[in-house]
DNA sequence: TCGGCAAATGCAAGCGCTTACATCAGTGTT
DNA sequence: AACACTGATGTAAGCGCTTGCATTTGCCGA
């Protein structure tokens, strides 16, 4: 008799649909192997009982937990939630849950994150970026967990991966810049250590100024966290300076979002005075005043992919080799000519 | 001998010790319960072993998944973004993960997945709202998980909370509004049906336009998805009508930043051709032009709140009373006198 | 009618861990 | 010196499920 006080076990379903508790297990995991009828009787029993199989005694017997881990940088802006949101629907249409953590650009709770969720038993993680204690690769590969390294590809890299080239999308939107006259361009990026794409958009700039001739070294950069605020700051200290610049890029959509605040409480014309410009091109870009010149990154098709990339390497496929999705640069309001051109 | 292909189990560090199982795990779980130079030996057993103990064994002995859910409708936007990186914060201080699902706004699916915590043992969840089938709680009370209901409050209901006055909240808000002169106001509202905060900010500006003796049919109400893009339709349905409010009170401020694009492209003028107002205060609130007027609601002490006190009652504190936390408007340029006053 | 085969189902051995209880070795008491 | 007691450790019984293998059942052809 199924003891009332405690949630059901496949014992009590067995119990209550007369079979054995093989049976039970297979009306649930492979239904075709268990006649029509029988399995009526167990559905019915499931049904009555309210019974939900326990996960941990499943996980144990089978091996398998059916659960992706992502570890982002963050929740709180929308740089990851378009591309985890697609993530974790094409993870739900095939069965899977999703686990989210977030670091708070932190490798130490980055490294504890990737451990809980290994440990929880995840089947494979989703991973931003490349740049990473070595260690913690080996570590996952010892443990037989896949992982996927996405908002990022770097061609020279065999990990398995689904990103863009931050560097050379940078490097394209610096070009439209350039194009526009700028000579004095500054930059706002994320710290760049332990972050390849930030980095990486660092160097794409350089590479624009260089291959138009430009001296590399007259870019100055300023280093922040993300976020709106530090944005501001970083603008309004660059727009005090002696001589300002007359572009700044900046390393995300937040942080240009930011910057345009900060044009704004000093009374600067965008794009008159100063051009900003992003990147991700999340919803915010188009409705800032101006709306943003920024660099498209397809975040839904890369959820989309890199769910479907994982699962194969978690149902046990060859690993792929990295794939490349291509960015756009979108010209809006933001940008214009130098001042005095 | 520990087979050298898997990952170590208790077994393979007990032997490597020279102690059994049962010290292995009272060194892992309860320290002080073994002598010190014993402990050392294990401790380092395990280091050399890479040992991580089995999440699946572990929760079935154990009956503990230190694994909280969290339901969200969105991941996408940011209203939700920050109160639930207070919660992680949180929930991480005090050892637990946790576990992050979206519906979509779609009640099917957040069935399901609340199913599918409960199932993958999370030993509490963080749900959105009041309104979902009975049959729901019922359920979560049978597999004794404890749940508890966020970004709402009702006086009236017993269920554990942490949220605020949604009603109330607009009902000042539209106060508000009203005391800069509007009478044809019309809403942006999310879809109402099975959303209790959508219905409840409705439901307070009507509390607000009686209040004032004003006729709550006369308030417009456009109920259309959430997003950017939904609130630009929205608002410009709105203003094209013969005769276009004055004032456009939007649901969230994702729809505000929508109504306000849609007002730019109208060639309208807020505040001096129509206000707008927002609810949430998220960052978006600050940046649009112009700064949306909203009601600001207390997001990261939301999360905290809730972390703790779902927590409390995971390890069987009893139930605590909802509580409810005070928002205040946020007046911004977005909102100014209705035109011709 | 009966042997043989396939399909359906049952049996029971784990999966790796926690924990109640048993055991054992010291310690202090009388 | 015998005893009770305490603290450290070992023993072994599950936790609820999956699954390889054994058993049963029903049907076919000979």
């Amino acid at each position: 008799m199924p003891s009332s006080h405690s949630t059901p076990t496949l014992q009590d379903v067995a119990r209550k649909a007369g079979v054995s508790t093989a049976t039970v297990s297979r009306c649930l995991n492979s239904p075709e192997r268990v006649v029509a009828e029988t399995r009526t009787r167990v559905m019915e029993a499931v049904e009555q009982l309210g019974y939900t199989p326990n996960f941990g005694a499943r996980v144990m017997a089978a091996k398998r937990t059916f659960t992706i881990g992502a570890i982002v940088p963050t929740m709180e802006n929308a740089i990851f939630a378009r591309g985890l949101q697609a993530f974790q629907e094409e993870l739900h249409a095939r069965g899977y849950t999703l686990l989210v953590s977030s670091t708070a650009y932190d490798a130490r709770v980055e490294k504890e994150q990737i451990k809980a969720l290994v440990a929880r038993g995840a089947d494979g993680l989703l991973l931003i970026g490349y740049d990473r204690d070595p260690a913690l690769y080996s570590y996952l590969a010892q443990q037989g967990v896949p992982a996927i390294v996405t908002w990022a590809y770097a061609r020279h890299d065999a990990r398995a991966a689904i990103g863009f080239d931050n560097r050379g999308a940078m490097a394209q939107l610096a070009g439209a810049v350039i194009a526009q006259g700028h000579r004095r361009i500054a930059m706002i990026s994320a710290h760049q250590r332990g972050n390849d794409r930030a980095a990486d958009r660092v160097a794409g700039v350089r590479d624009a100024l260089r291959s138009q001739g430009l001296a590399e070294d007259s870019l100055q950069v300023i280093e922040t966290a993300y976020g709106i605020e530090t944005g501001e700051v970083a603008m309004t200290t660059l727009m005090r300076a002696r001589v300002p610049p007359t572009a700044v890029m900046c390393g995300n959509d937040v942080l240009a979002a930011g910057a345009l605040c900060a044009a704004a409480d000093l009374g600067l014309n965008v794009p008159g005075d100063v051009s900003v410009t992003g990147f991700d091109d999340i919803e915010l870009a188009r409705i800032v005043t101006p709306a943003l010149t920024t660099v498209h990154v397809p975040h839904r098709e890369m959820g989309r992919k890199a769910a479907q990339a994982l699962i194969a390497m978690v149902e046990g496929a060859p690993q792929e080799p990295p794939t490349e999705l291509t960015t756009s640069v979108q010209i809006r309001a933001s940008l214009g000519p130098a001042p005095g051109i």
